[in-house]
This record gives C-alpha cells, sequence and structure tokens, in this order.
DNA sequence: ATGACATGATAAA
DNA sequence: TTATCCTGTCATA
C-alpha cells in the first residue's frame, strides 16, 4: 500500500480523528516503549507528510517520524462508545485520543521501517533530501533539473526520492506507460514537455490516490477491456494497471505481451510497444 | 507448517 | 550488486 498518496490519506485522517488532543501513546509491541513513555500525554499538533515520510508534531519540539516501508500499516479507527480493542499482531506505537475531534479515536502502527523521535531539526534535516512532491503541488523544476542531465533510467530516477518524492513501484511503472516511456530511457534523453506531463499527470492521479486510498491508473474507457483480458488470463484478482505486474498479459491498448524485468533490486513493467526500447548506446 | 513475496530504503562490499 | 530489516498474506505442501 504505502506509496506517497497512503502517507498524505493517513496525514489527513490522523489530522481529523486525534490532532488537537492529548493523546495515550504506548508501545504495545515493545520496541518503542521507551519512547512512547516519553510522549505519552503529550499533545498531538499535526500530522503532515512529504513524499513517503510522516511526521507527527507533538508540543514541546518532539516530532514522531514514520516511514512505513514496504509493508507498515497505520491504521486509524474510530471507537464511539465501544473503547480501544487489545492490540493485534506487532503494534509498534498505538496512540488514542479519548477525545478526538471526531469523538475517540485509535491508531495502530506496524511493520513500519522507521519509527523514531527526533527534534524538529532532525526533521528538517530529512526533508532537505527530499525532492519536490506531486502530491503538495510542488514546482516540478528541482526534479527536471537533476533529471535532464542525468546518465540514469527515468524508472529508476522517478523512484529516487531526492529526485522526487513520493512515487513508488507502482505509480512509476504506470506513469511511464502513460506517457509512452521506456524506464531505461536515459534521463538526459527525455524531452522538457514530456516530463512536465508526467508530473501534471502524477499529480492528478495521486491525488486521487488520496482521495480513495487506492492506486487507479486505467482510463474509464480501458477499464472493460482490462476486465475481459484479466478472465481470458485466469488471474484470481482482476488488474487495475496497464502493466504493474500483468507480465505475459497482453496490453490493453496495443495487445502486445507486457514485459517484466528487474531494475535495481525492483520489479518494472512495460509494454515493449507503447514505450519504446531506447536506442541502445554504442558500448565498446 | 513452510516459504515466497510485497506498493521501501539502507549499509556494506 | 547483495544482504538486511520490518510484518502480513497468499500459495504450496
Amino acid at each position: 500500500m504505502p506509496e506517497g498518496h497512503t502517507l498524505h490519506r493517513l496525514a489527513r485522517r490522523l489530522d481529523a480523528h486525534l490532532v488537537g488532543s492529548p493523546v495515550a501513546v504506548s508501545s504495545p509491541q515493545g520496541r518503542f516503549a521507551r519512547e512512547a513513555a516519553l510522549l505519552d500525554g503529550s499533545r498531538l499538533l499535526a500530522a503532515e507528510a512529504w513524499g513517503k515520510h510522516l511526521f507527527l508534531d507533538h508540543d514541546d519540539d518532539r516530532v514522531v517520524h514514520v516511514h512505513l516501508g514496504l509493508y507498515g500499516r497505520f491504521d486509524v479507527t474510530r471507537t464511539p462508545g465501544e473503547g480501544v480493542p487489545a492490540p493485534v499482531g506487532q503494534v509498534r506505537m498505538r496512540l488514542v485520543a479519548e477525545d478526538g475531534p471526531k469523538g475517540p479515536a485509535y491508531a495502530d502502527l506496524r511493520g513500519a521501517t522507521a519509527c523514531e523521535l527526533l527534534t524538529s531539526a532532525e526533521r528538517a534535516a530529512i526533508l532537505a533530501r527530499l525532492g519536490p512532491d506531486p502530491i503538495q503541488g510542488h514546482d516540478p523544476t528541482p526534479a527536471w533539473e537533476r533529471i535532464r542531465v542525468s546518465r540514469s533510467p527515468i524508472g529508476t530516477l522517478l523512484m529516487d526520492q531526492s529526485v522526487l518524492a513520493g512515487v513508488g513501484n507502482v505509480y512509476r511503472a504506470e506513469i511511464l506507460f502513460r506517457h509512452g516511456v521506456h524506464p531505461l530511457r536515459l534521463g538526459r534523453s527525455l524531452r522538457r514537455p514530456v516530463f512536465l506531463a508526467m508530473w501534471e499527470d502524477l499529480r492528478v492521479l495521486m491525488a486521487d490516490g488520496v482521495r480513495t486510498g487506492r492506486i487507479e491508473t486505467v482510463r474509464d474507457e480501458h477499464r472493460e477491456e482490462l476486465e475481459a483480458l484479466g478472465a481470458a488470463a485466469g488471474r484470481r484478482r482482476r488488474s487495475r494497471s496497464y502493466v504493474y505486474k500483468r507480465t505475459g498479459e497482453p496490453c490493453v491498448v496495443c495487445g502486445a505481451t507486457v514485459r517484466g524485468d528487474v531494475l535495481a533490486a525492483r520489479n518494472v513493467f512495460w509494454c515493449p510497444h507503447c514505450q519504446p526500447a531506447p536506442r541502445r548506446r554504442a558500448v565498446r
């Protein structure tokens, strides 16, 4: 689940249900117990996201930095009347607002790659290493300045959080498909209008993701065909993407067989017809 | 029961 | 490049 849209959605949910009130902080699993004890009873002032990072501002210049990594979750639940249930599984951090903005609520963090107590100065240091974030409507210029001179593949640059923040493997695959760009094209071979169109598209798609909580990249006109192709391929769950995890299945647009490979330890997917391979650089 | 895998990132080699 | 961490889910046995 966790690409940038997930974290922004989370910031929004925390803001709606927990921010502004005193929170009980605990670590049922124990790995955040010392910090939780320090924070217990503090007031949660704000929840903010930048790319895939989430920051919880508590009073007294204390910031909880959360990064969900590959499989972390942070579930925010309202508990009108019922009281808070016993923790299930490995709950690293639990926040409970008895008197949240919309009534009692709690949030359980599991599996995060980062859950740490920082100062606001330390948070600033993390932000300084992140590129612009499409979800925040940032100016894409700093990202473009990196890409236009880079000898790295655009598929790698899109995932580099210091180039731009928030894009993960699904949005990467899908945005490249939607713009007919092969993942191995070098950054410096891209034309500016193409990158700016990708950025604008990311801005819209990821904003949708914040609203719906899921990554939807397939245009209405292709939904039915995708469904039919999925059924024909005998897949158990229907796909919601053009190329992501569709290796070996036909492209919805042109029928070519979607390809998959590993780039920088991550799976990449593309259509060999809609996303023509770059001319191989002369090697010698 | 066991193992592979995942929408991530880092440190070491 | 590889190993490693974090946890849950799904497929296979």
